[in-house]
Formats: C-alpha cells, sequence, structure tokens
DNA sequence: ATAAACAAGTTTATTTTATAAACCAAATTT
DNA sequence: AAATTTGGTTTATAAAATAAACTTGTTTAT
C-alpha cells in the first residue's frame, strides 16, 4: 500500500539539498545556501545528518584564506533517494 | 526552484489519510487505521488536525451501538493535496 | 450478573525534528 | 583600527510525531 518514508530524506530542506547533489558533481555550502534559501544554521545542521547517515561526503578546505565546505552525494545516498521517491509516489496517485 | 511544503500535508500519516480520502467518497476511522497501519492516538491526532485545517470533514455517528467516525475530504483539501502532489515533484527531478 | 476482554476512540506525556537565534574566528572593507 | 562581511557552528526554542495511558461503552465468557 503505502511505502516508509525515509525520515532522514523526508525533510523539506534536506530533501532539498539531495535534490541539488544528485544533479551535480559537488556543491559547496554557499551553493547550497543560496538555492535552498534556508539559513545557515539549519543547513549546517543538516548537511551534519546527511553526512552522518553516510548519505552525502563532506570536505572542508580552503579557497585562498576562506573556508570551503563541499557536499557530494554518496551511491548510499543516490540509492536512499531513489528509493524515497518511489516511496513517495505511492502517496501521490490518486 | 523548489516549492514549498505545506507542513501539514508533509507529514507520512497525514499524508496516506489524504491519500486513501481523495480516492473514496468516505472512509471511517476503522479503515483507515488499518489501511495506514497507524496507532488510534496518532491517527486520532492527525485526522483533527486535518480537519482544523479544513482539509476534511469528519462526521461521528453510531453504527448501531459503537461510534462511528467518518471521514471526507474537502474542496480546500483536494486542492491543497494536488498543490503538495505539484511541489514535491519539483524535489524529485534529477 | 459479573468479570474479562474488546472496540473505537481521546487525552496526555515523551521523544524527535525543524528552525531560529546567538555566537565565533578569520577576512575584508572603510 | 573599528566596523562589517564571510562562512560557518553551537545552543535554545518551537513544533511535530509518536506512544502510552486512559475513557466509554459493548460483547463474550463464567
Amino acid at each position: 500500500m503505502f511505502k516508509e518514508l525515509d525520515p532522514l530524506l523526508h525533510s523539506q530542506l534536506r530533501l532539498a539539498i539531495m535534490s541539488l547533489l544528485i544533479g551535480v558533481e559537488e556543491a559547496d555550502f554557499v551553493f547550497l545556501k543560496e538555492k535552498t534559501g534556508a539559513t545557515s544554521g539549519n543547513l549546517s545542521v543538516q548537511i551534519d545528518k546527511l553526512n552522518e547517515a553516510g548519505y552525502i561526503k563532506v570536505d572542508k578546505t580552503f579557497q585562498g584564506k576562506m573556508p570551503r565546505t563541499v557536499c557530494r552525494i554518496t551511491h548510499k545516498g543516490i540509492r536512499a533517494f531513489e528509493e524515497y521517491v518511489k516511496a513517495i509516489k505511492s502517496y501521490l496517485k490518486k
């Protein structure tokens, strides 16, 4: 009937992050912040959660002298996202 | 870019309830409980929220001697559901 | 007839999430 | 050198989801 919705992905901001990451090689904090419109704090927290779940990989480097946080989606993350898409669709049919 | 997700519908159980109601004339508490697998308490709370939002209409009657709670989706509920479907799809494209 | 179990919920309490506000360190601008 | 901006993190607050406990009445078994 209805499939379970992965709670980690069933969150507006985390889903947006994953949606962005699935389409690109990598994306940094600033880019994700612009595209999602999230506050820094919220974004920071949600990136952490996705990272801890192994759905994304986070690299902290320096761009010249400024810090730069780069995110990439993992294989696990891709699978989870695809599963979520299947699952949510089970709720959308009339 | 990403559309807002109506918080009232972005909930696994409430979305399941709406998904069921959009396909039928009406459905009672017991039916919704079976189909969703939710606990009575959770179902009761979520039905209330949808009712207060005007997304569904709730009728409490008696079936013989036993109470019977019947739910129907409203026009407002249908519109909100359709909006939600559009919105969530904006997150699902690769 | 009475106690035990069941039905259909509701209410209250607890845990989990999401979000915002406050903060920090370093860099840049005025 | 003071003020502002950048790129975040940490802590606190508000809102949600969920579960546990309770209620009211009914049916079944003793």
